[in-house]
DNA sequence: ATTATTAATCGTAATATTGCAATATAATTA
DNA sequence: TAATTATATTGCAATATTACGATTAATAAT
């Protein structure tokens, strides 16, 4: 056990669970939003930014850009990373129709 | 290690990545449409619809109790959970400005 | 009172995540 | 080419999550 049963669900769940999981974290959180307000920044900017070692920042941003939602340029031996555009607007219609599916109108609780 | 360092973030950082945590399983969210689909529903319709044993999925209830996201009212031998409306609101306005602090236009990556 | 029904909790095993030091890789510069 | 700089990868330890059987607690029905 401790292995989460993908197959007892749909596609659509399993993709929103990992695009949820992708940002289920403070550090993940915290290099997107200094993407955004940077608009484009470089691993070594993050070092410092936020308080983790070199090899923690690394790890998150490869699964930030596993779960496609930033992307890297190389410029010469730094990383130029920033927000992927569409897949950030996919994750967003995602997000808004999964939340709006609820009206809270006729709760019965 | 393998402890979250929650202290070199925000109250905001936090928060945004727990209530993500919280979604962040396909199981959790599978109750959260289902409890949206029905109004209401309870522990055992749950069993049955997804396949996961009724440890699993009560444990997967409590954790979205804990993140606030639903509430169960006791009706008899049986609890009647539902979505909680002001804490969902909550979490889709949070989402919300969240997404849109990012507007695609001048990404220079 | 005893028995069924329903859900929570406990205990435990398997797997995943987080974090970092050390090392490796890749591009730049002297 | 060798040294430097910046990032990725590896290996490992600590902790968290997922899942379920067994048990417990609480109410309902007989």
């Amino acid at each position: 056990m401790g292995v989460t049963q993908t197959h007892l669900f749909t596609e659509e769940q399993n993709e929103l669970a990992n695009l949820a999981k992708a940002i289920a974290h403070p550090a993940r959180i915290a290099i997107l939003q200094h993407l955004v307000k940077t608009k484009s920044c470089i691993n070594g900017d993050l070092v410092l930014e936020i308080g983790l070692a070199q090899a923690t920042i690394s790890q998150h941003l490869r699964e930030l850009k596993d779960a496609g939602l930033i992307q890297g340029t190389i410029e010469g031996t730094k990383i130029n990373y920033c927000i992927h555009p569409e897949n950030w607007a996919r994750l967003k219609s995602e997000f808004s129709s999964f939340f709006e599916s609820y009206s809270a109108c006729g709760s019965t609780c």
